[in-house]
DNA sequence: TGTACATCAGTGAACGCGCGTTCACTGATGTAC
DNA sequence: TGTACATCAGTGAACGCGCGTTCACTGATGTAC
C-alpha cells in the first residue's frame, strides 16, 4: 500500500483548517476551490477526492471551530471544572468580546463570520451553525443554573449580545465606534451575568 | 424631448426596490442583475443607464431602507414627537424585535439580513450600514437622554441585542428556539430601556 | 538487501455554466412646424 | 390637426472571465519476493 495510513488524513485536515481561516476572512462565495488547495500546497483536482463538494468542505470548517477551537475556549472559561458559577459566564464574555477576538479575523467564531452565508446554505450547514449557539448558551446556562427559572432566558440573552456586539462591530468601517460599541456590551453583559439572583 | 421627465426615475426606483427586497433574500452574491430587472418587467442591458455597477446598487438599496422603511419606523417609534421618552426606546424595541419583523423576509432591515456581505463590501456600502446602525443607536440615545452619562453606552447595547437576537433568530433553523431567543432578547431589551435612571 | 509492482494521493488540462458588463440597435415618446 | 423628426430608455446578443467540477494521467510510496 502506497502512502502511510495517515497521510490522507492530514491533508484533509490541513484543507479543514485552511477553509475554516479563509471562509472566515472571506466568506463562502469569497473563497474558491484553488484558494483553499493553494493554501495548503495542493492543486484545485485533488480536492474532491477529500470531500464531495465546496459546501460540505463549509460544513466542516464550521464543525472544525466547534471541536477545536471553540472547545478550548470553553474549557479555558471552566467548563467541565468542579464548580461550575457565574465566573464561568464572566470568562466567557470576558473573552468572547475581547479586542483579541475582535481583531482576529482568522480565528474568530464563525457565528460572527458568516452569519448572513449560513442563513442561506443547506439545511447541514445551518444545523452546524446552530450547534455553535446551542453550546455557547449551554454554557451561559451551566454557568447561570443558581438562578433556577431566569438562566435559560438570560443565557440566550447573553449570546445574542456577544454575537451581535461582535458582529455590528466587525461590520462598521469606524474603528473608534466599533471599539465603543464592543466595550459598551460587554460591559452590560457582564452585568448581566454577575446580577444578583433576585432578578 | 422622449418619455416624460419622470419616466426614467420611476424604473430607477423601480429598482432599487426590487433589488432591495432580492438582497435581503438571497443576499449580494444570491442576486443578479437579470433577477433585479425581470422583477420590474425590464432586461438586462437597460441596467447599466442607472447604474454604474452591481455594488453602487447595492449600496442605494441600503441607503432606500435608511430613508424609506426605516425612516417609517422611527416615526412610529415616535421620533420627532414633542415629548420623547424611554417608550420611544420601548417602541422601537417592540417592532423590531416582533415576529412580524422576524417573519418578513422582504420588508426586514438590512443590518439582520446582509452583515457578512456588507463587512467584506467596498467602503461606501459599508458607510450606508454605519449609518443605519447610527440611526438606531441615535433614536435609543435620545430616548435615554435623562439617564445622562449611561445613555450613549445602553444605546449602543440595545443595538446590540436588537440585531444580534435577530440575525441570530433568522439562522437558526429550529424555529421554536429562533422564538425562545427572540422573546428572551425582547425582554431583556425591555428590561434594560426601562431601568430606572438610578443604574 | 535489492528490484518489480500495485496502489492511490495528487496533477493539471478541459469542460460547462453563470453572470457582470458592453454595445450596436430599436421603437416609443414628445416636440417642431 | 397632422406629420416628420430627434431623443434616449430599453433591447438582446455577445463577450470574457471566473470558478466548481470532472477525468485521464503521473509519480511517490510501501510491499512482496
Amino acid at each position: 500500500m502506497p502512502y502511510s495510513a495517515k497521510h490522507k488524513a492530514k491533508s484533509r485536515e490541513n484543507i479543514i483548517e485552511a477553509a475554516r481561516i479563509l471562509f472566515n476572512r472571506h466568506g463562502f462565495g469569497g473563497v474558491t476551490i484553488d484558494d483553499v488547495m493553494a493554501e495548503v500546497g495542493l492543486t484545485r483536482g485533488g480536492f474532491y477526492s477529500h470531500f464531495a463538494s465546496k459546501e460540505a468542505l463549509y460544513d466542516e470548517a464550521v464543525t472544525s471551530f466547534l471541536m477545536g477551537r471553540g472547545a478550548q475556549w470553553r474549557a479555558d472559561a471552566g467548563v467541565g471544572a468542579a464548580a461550575a458559577g457565574p465566573e464561568m459566564a464572566m470568562n466567557m464574555i470576558a473573552g468572547y468580546l475581547s479586542p483579541e477576538h475582535l481583531a482576529d479575523l482568522d480565528g474568530q467564531c464563525p457565528m460572527i463570520a458568516l452569519p448572513s452565508d449560513v442563513a442561506r446554505a443547506n439545511p447541514q450547514v445551518q444545523a452546524a451553525y446552530q450547534r455553535l449557539l446551542e453550546a455557547m448558551v449551554g454554557v451561559f446556562e451551566t454557568s447561570l443554573m443558581g438562578e433556577g427559572d431566569t438562566a435559560r432566558p438570560k443565557a440566550l440573552t447573553l449570546a445574542a449580545l456577544c454575537v451581535g456586539g461582535m458582529v455590528l462591530a466587525r461590520t462598521l468601517p469606524d474603528s473608534e465606534l466599533a471599539e465603543e460599541l464592543r466595550v459598551a456590551t460587554q460591559a452590560t453583559a457582564h452585568g448581566l451575568a454577575a446580577q444578583a439572583k433576585a432578578n
